[in-house]
DNA sequence: GTCACTTATGTAATAATATAACGCCAAGAA
DNA sequence: TTCTTGGCGTTATATTATTACATAAGTGAC
């Protein structure tokens, strides 16, 4: 559960979906990486959604729920961390990853203190950037 | 912005849909509703959706990101109020709606400090809520 | 080895969610 | 009146995700 160095072993479909993620440098969508992948032997829509929950079960990406896309993990060594928050540009689509972690522990607080077990957090802020703010 | 109050005056489809929310007590999908108000009428998903729409901005209604559904808003009055977050259970699918003030105002800050112009937040919690976890 | 088991894969078909594009009608403003 | 706006109805389509079933590849037991 922790982190990315625990799973090294890709998969060659994970690794290719992994990949695409990465270079994108943002978020994709499935049927935007399946047409990435198609050149590499992808067919079909599974063959993106299988690699992407093992992805996202090894903590190696993330999904966006108000995006319904996809994207890789910012962590720079892939070391443990715990929950992520996304600020999303509704403007040019950029995508910020956070560990707002003071955030987090008040939203534990408040699971606990009503004994509901915790297993995900989503934290989207949906906006725009400091870079499209300056040029509108 | 604020809220209900402000907005009495919801068209036919509005209200149907309102009521269909309202009444289920917890979230729906558009469909489930558009399934719901075929007796009334309803014919097409957009019907459903254009009224969701209002809803939403209106602050009746929240969209739940990670259901791809929508819950009718727990405020007893109807009264003004900032960003909600939800705690969904995985078990038994109920919803509990609660207005995290301090995390709030901390994402803004971190929002604030880089420029970036918050527009909407989304807070979801999943796991299994106390009642749940009892039974197991 | 080979048996059983698990995991990953390939493919087709389909389900579930959401939007585009069109035209109609009613209410209010000019 | 005419214009504009907002809501509505309908059809078609786009987008996102899963079910079902078959094949293949790894792994440990024996």
């Amino acid at each position: 559960m922790t982190a990315h160095a625990s799973h090294p072993e890709l998969t060659k479909n994970q690794a290719l979906v992994f990949g695409s993620l990465s270079d994108a440098g943002g978020p994709l969508t499935a049927y935007a990486i399946l047409d990435l992948l198609r050149e590499n032997g992808f067919r079909a829509p599974l063959q993106v959604y299988r690699a992407l929950d093992k992805l996202v079960e090894y903590g190696m990406v993330h999904r966006l729920e108000s995006l319904n896309a996809f994207v890789a993990c910012s962590h720079k060594g892939c070391s443990s961390h715990g929950a992520a928050a996304f600020a999303i540009c509704e403007e040019c689509g950029d995508v910020s990853e956070f560990s707002p972690d003071e955030v987090i522990s008040l939203l534990k607080n408040w699971t606990e203190s009503r004994g509901f077990r915790l297993s995900r957090t989503t934290i989207e802020l949906r906006g725009t950037c400091r870079n499209c703010v300056l040029e509108n």
